[in-house]
DNA sequence: CGCTGCGTTGAGCTTCTTCAACGATCGTGG
DNA sequence: CCACGATCGTTGAAGAAGCTCAACGCAGCG
């Protein structure tokens, strides 16, 4: 019991929300704290389901998705090692509002909700942490719901793939980290349509595609199709 | 000096964030707060604004939106008496990730970045608040998500008029609060669109316009609409 | 070897937007 | 008080964008 809880707290020392918390404060959080592990494909939770806790990824991959009545799915995030999620469900104290389910096998500590509003209570320092987690969570749904409404498809691959870039810095070499299925369902669209426009890209000499793998070709005319002042 | 402090102190009392606050820390923050007033159309701030602070409404009601390059405008909230704006700039340290502007004579309490942070840190009960309104707010984005992938515009407006209806203690005569052209600015779409739905649903008996208000008549057919088993 | 999941391509169609015109309402100034 | 312009909402016709459905190729894996 005591080596599973300084494991726990080790990993738990990994996550941003926890960085520069003191060793006995990481011990306690340990205390509360459960890892658990998810199979591909396997749900976490679903849209609805009462939120009795929140989640940190330590291992692995999940999106966070919701589904149409018809079966589409549209993607809101894919969270990686570090990242928390299902804080919604914590804070409002309701049910989740959207699904989860592991994109490869996962390894994730979950926490349930009075022990980290304790926690909060007692640490102004992870209060601003959450605080600003949420409100970059804020942002990154504002600029989805600007890609939705307001510009097409090409350009919302264009500013995926620009950020891409920029993340890898500025190699022109991407490699793509998720399937050509859930990239779709990230931008909001369907396999086909990203497809062709993919192809169009690719005809018009933006882009050359190799499985995974996306070099980029013209930077400028792809932030041109980004910000909507192009088309093809 | 005084006298407009104490105005300003019970003003903020008025705010879901402040109820429960003490006298003594009431007047606290209407030492740094300062109120301010807007014009109908009179812009608060824009999208990429450096953010210094957020806002309170106490009177009247801002649009928070997001503009497309061809002039489309996509309404991400509106906001009336008692409700915050702004918070996300302040959290997260950046600028504002969309832009607010008043819809009719405005009234609204300023509270710069440092001093919030401050009173945040000092104070628990606000500090979950605060989680609990970004919280929701991120719900709600969900939700808007969630239309604007994968639902149709007459399912969109069919949850519009049910909340509507919800929110109006049931009776079937709905008072819209904003104009059509709003309206399909919030449902991320355009008033052409949305007046042939309208009187689509009109055309079917669902429902029967006269000018801003609306009386439902078939709730159930909504229901189906807005879930998406039935079309019209 | 065949199966299954994933990606691609084509054809047709639905939905929504664009563009244009028109009617109604309201506030303003003559 | 009326005329005027501005704003808003409605309607029609045409067009574009993306989706559905179906077929096929290809790789990985039992």
């Amino acid at each position: 019991m005591r080596k599973m809880n300084t494991e726990l707290a080790a990993k738990l020392a990994q996550f941003p929300l926890f960085t520069g918390q003191s060793p006995e404060m990481l011990d306690k959080i340990a205390a509360v704290a459960q890892l658990r592990r998810y199979q591909r494909g396997q749900s976490v939770f679903c849209e609805g389901d009462a939120g009795n806790g929140f989640y940190m990824v330590s291992k692995g991959r999940v999106k966070i998705f919701k589904l149409s009545s018809e079966g589409k799915e549209q993607i809101l995030h894919v969270f990686g090692p570090g990242e928390p999620f299902g804080e919604v469900a914590v804070f409002e104290g309701r049910s989740f509002p959207a699904s989860a389910e592991a994109m490869e096998a996962m390894e994730a500590v979950f926490i349930g909700r009075a022990d980290f509003i304790e926690l909060i209570q007692k640490n102004p320092g992870l209060t601003l942490k959450m605080l600003s987690m949420l409100s970059l969570r804020l942002r990154i749904f504002a600029h989805l719901i600007e890609d939705l409404s307001l510009k097409d498809v090409p350009s919302r691959l264009a500013r995926y793939l620009l950020f891409a870039v920029e993340k890898q810095k500025n190699s022109q070499k991407i490699e793509l980290d998720i399937t050509r299925g859930q990239l779709a369902s990230l931008l909001g669209t369907i396999p086909e349509t990203l497809s062709r426009i993919f192809s169009r890209f690719q005809a018009n000499g933006v882009l050359i595609t190799n499985g995974n793998e996306v070099t980029i070709q013209d930077i400028p005319m792809l932030e041109a199709i980004a910000e909507g002042s192009a088309k093809l």
